[in-house]
DNA sequence: TCAATGGTTTGGCGGCGGCCGAACCATTGG
DNA sequence: CCAATGGTTCGGCCGCCGCCAAACCATTGA
């Protein structure tokens, strides 16, 4: 009672199979109806209804109306930020124990988005293309981009430091759970998955954080990050599961 | 059930009062034995082991035995990183409710230590002095020493990239949760803080996170970093409460 | 005006899990 | 050897909270 106050709710609110199933549905980035997200976690709709008062009012989720639907979404990046956080320890956590792994598990290992950026396996391999030809550095408690790199992102389309002008640093890592490596967020992260988006080289299924690439990102993906996706013995969370 | 897995579970085992509260007080960074946080969380020693137990077992905790007493302290960084993020979600929701404010919040907000770095109106008060003098960047993503920085925090004592050599990027910000506004975390954090036990400038509190201000840490915070502590107006946390 | 759809509220059921006290085990010190 | 201390295990109690169905409200479209 000394310290910890309402940390306690909001641990709480997470540590609830349904609710934390739509907090991580959403952190797909985008947002969605009541009624989608009831049957993501497989309850009701009065259950959901529930659930998704207790996350508002909590400032954990934010609604806004549009014509007969509610659509919710991540109230903010320090929420999705936490999210990342207790997934990351919780991947730790008993390595072997009950792993689910349906199919669409594999698709989520392989590509997905973390709220505003990119992670899974392709996450994680456009990182290590970016740290290997010198264009960013990352370690466990942050990232840098290197001058060549802002030459590089500029070139790829990047839009950089769109808020305050001097403030350069805008790379973060972020533990991707089914790796287990870093791959890039932060104000960098999300413009190369809008980047990716607005090239048509990924796309989004319809809901869900599952990203999908496109011929035209096998191609360009290649060609700017040297990521050969095509060969699936390479990538083993697609080729497993 | 399809991609949330065992964060529910580890979200849940934050989300308990009386084992939230042995996170928090375990937060100081020290080890403390099972009566000891027992005590803390007001909960009887069978309680209290139950709880220690679901936290080890979870890799929340790691425990050591040292003669008759078994010491618990947080398992991993990662987890330290967890809970700050946890806390800094949950400071924002509903500003006001039922605040408790004792005695302890008061020089808990003043200075304390977050796992390895400072924190509170200190904390703030340092990573603001290093980025007014340019010596340091920090946004919202991620933090940077600059060259006079390097310059400045050697000639304090700081022992800058122990492990590996050319990565220079070890600074990292953490929101306080008392002050709404960044202190130092990562390496860079860390260090400050050994440093300004090793002068004597600080004291800890028997056990907790609470850091006392030594007369010398008076004088040399003011003449390092221009941190001036004695005018008591000047720092609100410790004189509303 | 009426039907359909999206969402919330209410009441009641059921189970998980936190809490304690008492007994028990292990280590230490005399 | 025994007493003291730190910690765990066990059994039982209690309450919170998640769940659903049904009723209700609101918006939209015909």
């Amino acid at each position: 009672m000394v310290a910890a106050a309402n940390m306690v709710e909001v641990a709480a609110l997470v540590g609830d199979t349904a609710r934390a199933t739509m907090l991580a549905t959403l952190m797909g980035g985008q947002a969605l109806t009541a009624s989608e997200l009831a049957s993501r976690a497989r309850i009701t709709r009065s259950t959901a209804s529930g659930h998704l008062g207790k996350l508002v009012g909590a400032r954990l989720l934010s609604v806004t109306q549009k014509r007969r639907n509610r659509y919710y979404r991540i109230a903010s990046p320090l929420v999705a930020r936490m999210l990342e956080s207790i997934k990351a320890v919780a991947a730790i956590e008993v390595p072997q124990r009950h792993q689910p792994r349906s199919i669409d598990d594999g698709r989520l290992r392989f590509a997905r988005t973390c709220y505003d950026h990119l992670a899974g396996y392709l996450g994680v391999a456009i990182a290590d293309a970016l740290v290997a030809n010198g264009y960013v550095v990352l370690t466990d408690d942050g990232g840098e981009v290197t001058a060549s790199g802002m030459r590089f992102l500029s070139a790829f389309g990047v839009v950089l430091a769109p808020n305050s002008g001097s403030r350069r640093i805008f790379c973060r890592p972020c533990l991707d759970w089914s790796e287990r490596r870093f791959h890039v967020a932060g104000h960098v992260g999300a413009e190369i998955h809008r980047c990716c988006l607005d090239r048509g080289w990924l796309r989004r299924d319809r809901e869900g954080r599952i990203v999908r690439i496109t011929p035209a990102g096998q191609i360009g993906l290649r060609k700017t990050f040297g990521i050969d996706l095509g060969d699936g013995s390479r990538c083993g969370a697609n080729a497993l599961w």
